[in-house]
DNA sequence: AGCGGGACCTGTGGGC
DNA sequence: TGCCCACAGGTCCCGC
């Protein structure tokens, strides 16, 4: 399920593919699957791409036009959810069952190509924006900060609130990126039970928390992001993660720290795996 | 205010 | 073999 690394991977991937091509044509084939606050996707035609990124969990797209005037989106957002796919295909390539948006470039060269949104369970969206337009969006407005960049005393100003630290960590308004995986990576990792009362941290449980994190996410990217069964980076590669994980999809196997059969359970209605033992 | 849980979706896999 | 149902999970939304 894309997370930060995963949708990471997937912008890296695409940039060499599709930086500076423009696009020519756009087919939506399902409307809902754009975001209601979007511009009409036809107004990417000849639009070119500046630069491919990410934010959060969204792969971002920004786009420049020959003819500048006002009310051109400056991005192209999309968001994965849970089993979006980006990916590029060779002119006229054909759809699959689950495509939802087929893009036509054009390369600098002249050649076309395309990019492709599939979408099995259509969580996902595609959002094309002005800078104005977005932030009007609630959630692009309300982001935390990225993990990757945060320090040790903003994150630790941030984790208020007695709820279990699961929750807090999987908010987006909190901090940005987390998903199931990772916030149950790193809670093994950092030695910290989910259950925790947020408030109840030390200043070096904190810290130590957000270390994991930001271990747990940059060894991650740096084998391409976890492949459970849909995600697959632009090139259509999957990614090796999840031979690394500790406890996410392991509950009832014994813990790779101190053999205890770890714990499974719900918290805010998601699936939890830790070690009652190593996770205190 | 803050939290819990259902809804949105479709494919998969376990149990019978 | 086939049917049923739980489950996967990011985010929104409703209600307590």
């Amino acid at each position: 399920m894309p997370e930060l690394p995963e949708a990471e991977t997937v912008a890296r991937t695409l940039y060499p593919h599709i930086h500076k091509c423009v696009f020519k044509n756009v087919e939506l084939l399902r409307p809902a699957s754009l975001h209601p606050l979007s511009l009409p996707l036809s107004s990417l035609i000849n639009m070119r791409i500046e630069n491919v990124w990410r934010r959060a969990k969204m792969i971002m797209l920004d786009l420049v036009s020959p003819s500048p005037a006002v009310g051109l989106p400056s991005t192209l957002v999309f968001h994965l959810r849970m089993t979006g796919r980006l990916f590029t295909a060779s002119a006229n390539s054909e759809q699959g069952k689950h495509t939802r948006c087929v893009f036509e470039l054009e390369k600098e060269d002249g050649t076309s190509m395309q990019l492709f949104f599939d979408d099995t369970r259509t969580f996902g969206m595609i959002f094309a924006a002005t800078q104005t337009e977005l932030e009007k969006w609630d959630f692009w407005k309300n982001l935390g900060p990225e993990p990757l960049e945060i320090t040790a005393a903003e994150f630790a100003g941030r984790l208020r609130g007695k709820r279990p630290l699961k929750t807090s960590l999987l908010d987006q308004k909190v901090i940005a990126g987390i998903g199931n995986i990772y916030a149950d990576e790193a809670l093994f990792a950092s030695g910290l039970s989910p259950l925790r009362p947020t408030d109840s941290l030390s200043e070096m449980e904190n810290a130590e928390l957000l270390c994991s994190l930001q271990n747990v996410l940059r060894l991650s990217i740096s084998q391409c992001g976890s492949s459970i069964r849909d995600y697959r980076d632009a090139d259509g590669n999957i990614g090796t993660f999840q031979n690394s994980f500790a406890v996410y999809g392991r509950g009832g196997q014994p813990c790779k720290k101190c053999g205890n059969i770890l714990e499974k359970i719900r918290i805010g209605g998601r699936a939890t795996v830790y070690c009652a033992h190593c996770q205190r």
